[in-house]
DNA sequence: AACCCCACTTGATGTCGATCAAAGCACTGA
DNA sequence: TCAGTGCTTTGATCGACATCAAGTGGGGTT
């Protein structure tokens, strides 16, 4: 499914991810070297607003290491989270010079920056470049949707698990399964973060947890270490079609 | 904002509006012919389902006139729409043989088809069509984000307030503004496709609207005409940011 | 006219998650 | 060591929306 190829990307290139995500296999080494004079880094703490909605964006970027969130928020305070940006994933849009999203750092971020005007030049000379941005917007947009119908028809028990099962699928391919088929992670997300991604407040989030350890479908030691004893446990609780899943 | 941009965009071209949208501005007139010798035109009943989830799409299209709605549905029967085409939206995705959604005629719909196919032979060869894409994907994006926040954080009356917003400020924007600044428009949906767009039963829809009626936000005749009489008294219920607005 | 059908409205009641409030617990710095 | 702070858990209560259950009313058919 979309949101799990999303999160399931990741480096595979040392010095600038946005190579392969943007530029895409076909790339030459003509392409790299333009990428090469326009591309700058910022790494960011973890917390640190790195983009605030409606700031003019003179550059577009490429996450190298660590987690950010996408995120809107209301004039009275309610926020919602709309993207979880981790490492290759794509910050910016062409064409456009305001942000319209809160980009905060979850944990130490480190970016790659591109001017976003060359950014744009280099587009129109490399078709390349499109197509990939193409694809990696149509995922994102496939995720949007799938959150949507997390948000608007799911119960909290259900968003859990569902927010739960993306990230230990995730961490799964990453190789993080134990022997025994259990699979092991620690949340990257506050329970704040988590009920601003699932529609909830921090404390449904807490209860939820809570009752899903009770249940035996998942295991806590401190507040963010979880161990999921059988994914297909964790699978039941997501109300998603399970059929043809890697743990069924 | 992205949502209402989505919604203001209209057929600009009599034959074929993908042509416009797909191709963009600067199409010539071989990248016309092309398009001509590969499309087809179809048409369906208001209420007829045009593609099943997890169908297989061998061809790509554009909507030329009507309504449709993109939704997912779960297991268990629980549905969210997830996205609504209006005239000159694409619908399909390079790329991809399998409908990710289901695509349900709201009223009598006619497309024009591409196969599949030569269509992506044709964005190989002619990088404006990819980049229109790109653009209306991005816009698609900002709208799915815009309405994951309405599924998360909104109200009930919010919801509704915003999406009779969305409507009004479409149906203004093609001159149907009355002489006194109020707004006339037709509700191109039924109360159960706007729960399932945001995330309510039909019924809590219902009680909003009169709800909205009885505090004199807006006027009904019969159960789909509606009267805006103060577009600036529907936006203050929205809960949206409301500077700049048109109505202001 | 009489009937049905379907979309819609309205009412009564129930429940899930929000809200308000108070601890608990790990970590920091003095 | 101890207070201070931020994140989390848990409890008590409330309220918005869902659910269940009758109606209503317009449009079409016979």
């Amino acid at each position: 499914m979309a949101f799990q190829e999303k999160l399931t990307t990741h480096i595979e290139c040392e010095s600038c991810p946005i190579r392969h995500r943007a530029v895409c296999a076909k790339c030459d080494v003509d392409e790299l070297e333009l990428l090469a004079d326009m591309k700058y880094y910022r790494t960011y703490d973890a917390g640190q607003t790195v983009i605030w909605s409606g700031d003019t964006m003179d550059f577009v970027a490429s996450v190298v290491e660590g987690i950010a969130t996408l995120s809107q928020t209301m004039e009275d305070g309610r926020t919602q989270m709309v993207g979880l940006l981790l490492p290759s994933d794509f910050v910016g849009r062409p064409g456009r010079d305001e942000a319209a999203y809160d980009v905060v750092a979850t944990t130490r971020l480190t970016m790659c920056c591109f001017r976003r005007k060359p950014f744009e030049e280099l587009m129109e000379n490399t078709p390349h470049i499109g197509q990939r941005l193409l694809q990696m917007t149509l995922d994102e947009l496939d995720a949007a949707r799938e959150w949507m119908l997390l948000l608007g028809r799911k119960t909290a028990r259900e968003k859990i698990a569902s927010l739960l099962a993306i990230i230990a699928r995730r961490d799964a391919t990453l190789n993080l399964i134990s022997p025994k088929g259990k699979v092991v992670f620690d949340l990257p997300l506050t329970r704040e973060a988590m009920a601003d991604y699932l529609g909830l407040t921090l404390e449904t989030v807490s209860r939820q947890i809570s009752a899903l350890r009770r249940d035996g479908v998942i295991e806590l030691e401190g507040k963010r270490h979880v161990t999921v004893p059988q994914m297909s446990r964790l699978l039941d609780e997501t109300g998603d079609d399970t059929d043809g899943g890697v743990f069924a």
